[in-house]
RNA sequence: GGUCGCGUAGCUCAGCUGGAUAGAGCAUCUGCCUUCUAAGCAGACGGUCACAGGUUCGAAUCCUGUCGCGAUCACCA
C-alpha cells in the first residue's frame, strides 16, 4: 500500500477520534523542499467539517499520528499545512521490497481484463512516411506500451489506406513512364519508388491542365477533364470491378510500398499485432445503416440518402449513406469499429491515434456508435495530436517541404555522431558498436523530443536546432543510465543483502530518490488513463535530475561504510532499472555505455 | 460566423483531481574535472501564468466574456 493510502486512513481516524466527525477524503501533496517533512496534509478542506483554527487542527492530527503510527517520526504545521516526517525504516522497507523487482511498476494483465485496441500510423500507400507519421507512430506505440504496463492487454493495429483514386494515380504514372522499374532495378525503397510516380502523375496532370487552358478550356473544366485524370478514374472503376490486370498491378505496387513501410517501422522500432486494409473494409457498415434506420438513430431524406441528426447534442447532421446507396467515410469507420470487436471479442475499448484535424469526425463517430447501442462505445478515445510544423511553415508535399521519415532518422544518427566526435568520447569502440550507438542516441533524441510535449500542442520542429544533448532530452537521460551501468560494472556488490534502518541512515538525496521511485507505478497508471507519454517522459527527467545531483554530491563507490556503499549501489541500480522501464514504454533504447 | 484546441521566463516546455514564495532546460553570467563517465553538478539573472470579470479561506488550474494563433464546418479519405 502506498504511503498516502496508509496515512489517509490514519488521518481519518485522527479526525474522527479528536473531533468526532468523519471526513471522506484527505488531501495530500509532496512537502515543498524548504520545509521539513516528506508528505503534507492540507488542513484547509477539513474546515468544512471541523470548525476551528487550521493550525490547531493540524497540531492535533500530528500528535495523534505520532502516537499511533510507527512510521511517523515528527511533524510541523505551517499555516494550514501539516508536514509529516516519515522514518527511514519506512523507506528502507519500501526499497527492499522493490530492489529485486526488474519490472517494478509494470503490471501483468489479469485474465479478466478487457483488452484495448490501439490504432496508429494508418498511412496512404501512395507516399512515403513523413515527420507527421513519426509523431503519430511514436504516440501510438508509446500509448500502447503504457497501457500494457498499466495492466491492459493491447492489440496494436493500423488501417492501411490501400485503395482509391490516389493509388490509381501512382499506378497509372508507373504504367506510362515506369519502363518496368522495380525497387530491385532502381535500388530505391518501394514506398519511395511509388511515391515518385505519384509526384510524376501530378506533374503530368498539371501539364495537361495548362495545355487545355492554353487551347481555350476553362480552368475548372480542364481540372475535371484532363485525360490523365479521366484515365485514373477509369482505372479505379476497373479495380472496383476486379479487373485482373489492374488488381495484379495494384497488388505488386502495394507490395513494394509495404516492404518500404516495414523497413521504416523497423527503424523506428514500432510494430503491429494485426492489420486492417481499407480494400477489405470499405464496404463495411452498410448493414448497420439499416439497423440504425430501424431503431430510429438514422433517417432517410427525400433523395434516399441516410443521415444522422445530432443537433440535439450540439453537433449537426451527418450523412452516413449516399443517395445511390454507397458508403461514405463515416459508414466505413462505423463498420470497421464493429468488425474489430467481432474479430477480437476481448476488446472493450479502442484508441484512435489520428491528427486533430479529425477531432470532429471522431466526436461524431463515437456518438453514433453510442446511439447504435454498443456498450464499448463509451471506451473509445481519440488520441488527437497537433501538427508538426517546420520553421519554414507547414509541411507541403507539393512544395517539397516534407521531412521524410527515413531521411530524418538517418540525419539524427549523423548528428549524434558529429556531437560524439566533437566530445571525443567513445574511444576504443568498434565501428559497429559506434554505429549502433549513434542510432540509439539519435533516435532517442528524436523520440524523446516528440513525446515529451503534450500531444495536443503543435510542435515546431527545427531539424537542426531541436536536437539538444543537454537538459530535458533523451540523450541526457541515456547518458545517466550509461553512467550507472559503469558504476555497476565496477562495483561487484551483493544485491541480495537486505539492509535495515539500523545499518543505513538515509542521506537527504537518497530519500528524495526513494520518493521519486515510489511515485513510478502511479505515474504509469496516470499516464495510461490520460494516454500521455509526456507524463512519463517528464517524470523520468525529474528522476534523472535527482539522481545526477546525488551522483555528483554523494560518493557512491567511495562511501565511508560498506553498508552505505552497498545501499548506494543498490539504489543506483534500481534507478537505472526504472529509467529503463520508463524508456521502454516510450519506445526508447538505453545504451550500456556511451 | 458556428464548434473544438492552444496562449506560462527572450526561446523550448513542465505544472496531477484548485493549495505554501509558479518550475526545468536552452541562451547570458559565476564557481566546480589528481575522486565512480564534466553529454555532468552548484548558483545568479529572468514571469502582470494573453486580457477582464466571477466562484472561495485560496485560481496558472474551475466558470463567463474579450483578444491572438490553429483546426474544422464535403454525398473526400
Amino acid at each position: 500500500m502506498s504511503l498516502q493510502k496508509t496515512l489517509e486512513n490514519h488521518v481519518k481516524q485522527a479526525v474522527s477520534a479528536s473531533f468526532n466527525v468523519d471526513i471522506d477524503a484527505v488531501e495530500f501533496q509532496a512537502t515543498r523542499k524548504e520545509f521539513a517533512g516528506d508528505i503534507t496534509v492540507v488542513v484547509f478542506p477539513m474546515l468544512r467539517y471541523v470548525k476551528g483554527n487550521p493550525v490547531q487542527i493540524g497540531d492535533t492530527i500530528g500528535n495523534y499520528l505520532i502516537e499511533n503510527v510507527n512510521d511517523v517520526k515528527a511533524f510541523n504545521v505551517v499555516k494550514g499545512f501539516l508536514n509529516i516526517e516519515i522514518s527511514d525504516a519506512y523507506y528502507l522497507d519500501f526499497f527492499n521490497g522493490i530492489k529485486q523487482d526488474d519490472s517494478y511498476g509494470f503490471v501483468s494483465p489479469g485474465p479478466e481484463d478487457k483488452a484495448v485496441m490501439v490504432e496508429y500510423s494508418s498511412p496512404n500507400t501512395n507516399k512515403p512516411l513523413h515527420l507527421g507519421h513519426i509523431r503519430n507512430n511514436l504516440l501510438g506505440y508509446s500509448v500502447s506500451e503504457i497501457l500494457k504496463a498499466s495492466g491492459k492487454k493491447v492489440y496494436k493495429t493500423q488501417i492501411i489506406n490501400d485503395r482509391g483514386i490516389h493509388i490509381c494515380k501512382s499506378m497509372l504514372a508507373w504504367k506510362r513512364f515506369g519502363n518496368g522499374e522495380t525497387p530491385e532495378s532502381t535500388g530505391l525503397k518501394g514506398d519511395k519508388l511509388v511515391g515518385n510516380y505519384y509526384v510524376k502523375f501530378d506533374q503530368e496532370y498539371k501539364k495537361e491542365i495548362e495545355s487545355l487552358v492554353a487551347s481555350g478550356t476553362s480552368e475548372d473544366s480542364a481540372k475535371k477533364n484532363a485525360p490523365i485524370l479521366l484515365e485514373a478514374q477509369d482505372m479505379l472503376r476497373k479495380w472496383e470491378s476486379g479487373d485482373e490486370e489492374t488488381v495484379s498491378l495494384w497488388k505488386t505496387m502495394n507490395g513494394w510500398v509495404y516492404d518500404g513501410f516495414n523497413e521504416t517501422y523497423k527503424n523506428l522500432g514500432v510494430d503491429f499485432d494485426t492489420l486492417y486494409y481499407e480494400s477489405n473494409t470499405y464496404l463495411l457498415g452498410k448493414e448497420f445503416v439499416a439497423e440504425g434506420l430501424r431503431s430510429g438513430v438514422f433517417h432517410t431524406e427525400e433523395d434516399g440518402s441516410v443521415w444522422c441528426d445530432l443537433t440535439d447534442e450540439g453537433l449537426d447532421k451527418k450523412i452516413v449513406q449516399r443517395a445511390d446507396g454507397t458508403a461514405v467515410y463515416m459508414t466505413q469507420d462505423i463498420g470497421t469499429a464493429i468488425q474489430r470487436i467481432k474479430d477480437f471479442p476481448d476488446v472493450g475499448g479502442m484508441v484512435y491515434t489520428v491528427g486533430n484535424e479529425q477531432d470532429y469526425h471522431f466526436q461524431v463517430l463515437f456518438l453514433i456508435l453510442k446511439k447504435l447501442g454498443f456498450d464499448w462505445a463509451k471506451n473509445l478515445y481519440h488520441l488527437s495530436y497537433g501538427m508538426v510544423d517546420l520553421p519554414s511553415g507547414k509541411m507541403k508535399s507539393r512544395e517539397g517541404t516534407v521531412v521524410d521519415a527515413d531521411d530524418l532518422i538517418d540525419e539524427m544518427a549523423a548528428t549524434a555522431e558529429e556531437i560524439s566526435k566533437e566530445l571525443g568520447k567513445l574511444e576504443g569502440y568498434s565501428e559497429e558498436e559506434k554505429k549502433a550507438l549513434y542510432k540509439t542516441i539519435g533516435l532517442g533524441a528524436l523520440k524523446y523530443y516528440i513525446l515529451k510535449v503534450d500531444p495536443r500542442k503543435r510542435i515546431l520542429f527545427d531539424p537542426k536546432e531541436s536536437i539538444d544533448f543537454q537538459g530535458n532530452t533523451g540523450p541526457f537521460i541515456q547518458y545517466t543510465y550509461a553512467r550507472i551501468q559503469s558504476i555497476l560494472r565496477k562495483a561487484s556488490f551483493n544485491s541480495d543483502v537486505t539492509l535495515s534502518d539500523a545499518e543505513v541512515s538515509l542521506h537527504a538525496k537518497e530519500k528524495e530518490l526513494l520518493k521519486q521511485l515510489q511515485l513510478f507505478p502511479e505515474v504509469i497508471q496516470n499516464a495510461a488513463s490520460q494516454h500521455s507519454p509526456a507524463l512519463i517522459a517528464n517524470y523520468t527527467y525529474d528522476l534523472v535530475k535527482e539522481f545526477n545531483s546525488f551522483y555528483q554530491n554523494v560518493s557512491i563507490l567511495g562511501a565511508d561504510y560498506e553498508h552505505e556503499k552497498t545501499f548506494r549501489v543498490q539504489l543506483s541500480k534500481t534507478v537505472a532499472n526504472t529509467i529503463k522501464n520508463a524508456f521502454s514504454v516510450l519506445g526508447i533504447q538505453v545504451p550500456e555505455r556511451m
